[in-house]
RNA sequence: GUCCCAGUAGCUCAGCAGGAUAGAGCAACAGCCUUCUAAGCUGUGGGUCGCAGGUUCGAAUCCUGCCUGGGACGCCA
């Protein structure tokens, strides 16, 4: 059927038919298709107020387990903006895979182990006070652990006795111990705080300490198999099938190494959740490691490893570098986010003085600028830090969809009556909304394939312009035949922003 | 040196399983609140889609090479 695009154009339009369609034509080598507005309207919205919040739902999970590794910040250190994202984009792809019919499993992997925790205990035993600690956790052990990296410059010394105190907590001493215990405590209550804010939780707070008595297994089952390689005194797994570099497993002195720990972690995973898939929300700078840690486990004969994903993402950058955690220069995300909520609470007494609950709202305000900001661009983008973008609340922002939905909901508030649907709305002002309500089962959909949190917020952002133009030009509360189906419209418009913003 | 990612308006970014005149937001300028929340809407200006080839009826989109920026490449995590 070697033919002109132009003549199989209009060869098509002649054989389409459809109650759906109106009117059909052939432009040059385009088929352009009219769609019946009043009927494709009163299908979707009628859909949606019947389904409400499960509207978009799917089953292509069929109840199976993905389990999400993410956040993992390191304790004893403030959280700061870099595992914002970590913990944001994990968040909103727990929930996405559970609106598509997977059972989620979200793990936060502690960096709870480490020499750095011989330090911070050395470090704690030299000149902590323990009201202080008590009082204000996170910030007393950073400034110990800033103080430590300074006085061992100085003094090389301490760099021995901290390795020294790491010793001595992986042997089981009963000090180191207790100390490391607290640290892990205080520090978690923290974080806490900074996910509630967030809307985050977890099913289990595993770090890397939970593993420590798991690795021995680990390297016997790859010496089992047959797949550790000595190398330069090291014990290697061997990638050069895949042309990539070994993975190491022991150091010389006979430590254990990140990839062993991966490795435990991942087994052990499997072992207690069955998962169908396991992701793991790190930066892009650890994408070798990702790619070495699941070839690994298929050497071992795994073939769920098949089904591990690395979601990788940019980093945050403050002057065009990334941000370093040593020196205690990090941006901390607790008075951002603090910020954010004193600046909403303004915007609020300036425009909007007559609101009941302003806190309540100015921290969803608040929150929610900081966690669209950082979903709405692709993972992979680096972000450069400011936080006079993320405080900003108009154009592409979280604050323009939240106020969209307010409006929305202002207008229904106003007209309390059963939302219903006689003949839909065919008015062309209509229609661009209409299009973007139908579409959002699809955008979900694609937001799980890519594993792309940002698809659901553009489209957010599409679907309130859309409302805010259909807003601007048409009257809803205008008693005539059409009342109804414009309120369903708005009701639909609020029902899908309000589900959307979930993730 | 090898590998990965990015380069689109002054700035921040969409678009990239190829399709019509490349779109938003911010910033600038000009309008719109006796009427549903102006955190909004309407309009104006602003582009060699990094560069060079190739595939195709058709390329910002696919392929190759180059340039620029970032990252990763064994005893940190």
């Amino acid at each position: 059927m070697r033919q002109s695009p132009q003549g199989i154009a209009s060869d098509i339009t002649k054989k389409i038919e459809d109650p759906l369609i109106e009117q059909v034509e052939a432009v040059g080598p385009y088929v352009n298709i009219f769609l019946d507005k009043s009927v494709v309207s009163t299908n979707v919205l009628k859909t949606i107020l019947k389904e409400g919040s499960n509207y978009g739902q799917s089953q292509i999970g069929q109840g199976e387990k993905i389990v999400l590794d993410f956040s993992s910040p390191n304790i004893a250190k403030p959280f700061s903006m870099g595992h914002l994202r970590s913990t944001v984009i994990g968040q909103s792809l727990a929930n996405i895979v559970e609106k598509v019919g997977f059972q989620s499993v979200k793990i936060n992997y502690l960096g709870d182990w480490g020499t750095q925790f011989g330090k911070l205990i050395y470090a704690y035993k030299l000149w902590g006070d323990e009201n202080k600690v008590r009082q204000n956790p996170i910030k007393e052990l950073l400034e110990l652990y800033v103080k430590f990296h300074k006085e061992a410059e100085a003094n090389p010394q301490l760099e021995d006795e901290g390795r020294n105190w790491f010793k001595k907590l992986e042997d089981g001493d009963e000090e180191a111990h207790q100390l490391w215990d607290w640290f892990r405590d205080e520090s978690l209550k923290e974080f806490k705080k900074i996910y509630d804010l967030l809307g985050v939780d977890f099913d289990s707070y595993n770090g890397e300490a939970f593993y420590n008595d798991k690795m021995a297994n680990t390297i016997n089952q790859l010496k089992e198999r047959e797949l550790l390689v000595e190398s330069d005194g090291a014990e290697v797994v061997s990638l050069d099938e895949f042309d990539l570099p070994p993975s190491l497993i022991k150091k010389r002195d006979g430590a254990t190494l990140y990839a062993t720990r991966d490795l435990t972690a991942a087994i052990y995973r499997q072992n207690q959740y069955q998962f169908k898939q396991a992701i793991y929300v790190v930066g892009h700078e650890q994408s070798l490691h990702f790619k070495q840690l699941f070839l690994v486990l298929q050497k071992m004969g795994f073939t769920w490893a098949q089904n591990m994903h690395h979601v990788p993402f940019g980093f945050i950058l403050k002057d065009g570098k990334k941000m370093s955690t040593r020196k205690g220069k990090v941006v901390l995300l607790d008075q951002v986010i603090q910020e954010a909520i004193e600046l909403a609470k303004e915007n609020i007494d300036d425009k909007n003085p007559s609101l009941e609950n302003k806190e309540k709202v100015a921290e969803m305000v608040g929150v929610g600028a900081i966690i669209f900001h950082d979903l709405k661009n692709d993972r992979l983008n680096n972000v450069e830090f400011s936080l006079e973008d993320m405080l900003r609340f108009e154009g592409h922002t979280g604050p323009y969809v939240q106020y969209t939905h307010a409006r929305a909901q202002s207008i229904l508030s106003k007209y309390a009556a059963e939302p219903k649907v006689n003949d839909g709305v065919n008015d062309d002002e209509s229609w661009p909304v209409v299009k973007r309500l139908h579409q959002f089962p699809e955008v979900i959909l694609k937001s799980y394939i890519e594993y792309e949190p940002s698809v659901i917020a553009k489209y957010l952002i599409d679907l309130s312009q859309a409302f805010n133009k259909y807003y601007g030009k048409v009257k809803i509360l205008h008693d005539d035949r059409q009342l109804d189906d414009r309120l369903a419209l708005v009701e639909s418009t609020g029902i899908v922003i309000k589900d959307g913003l979930r993730y």
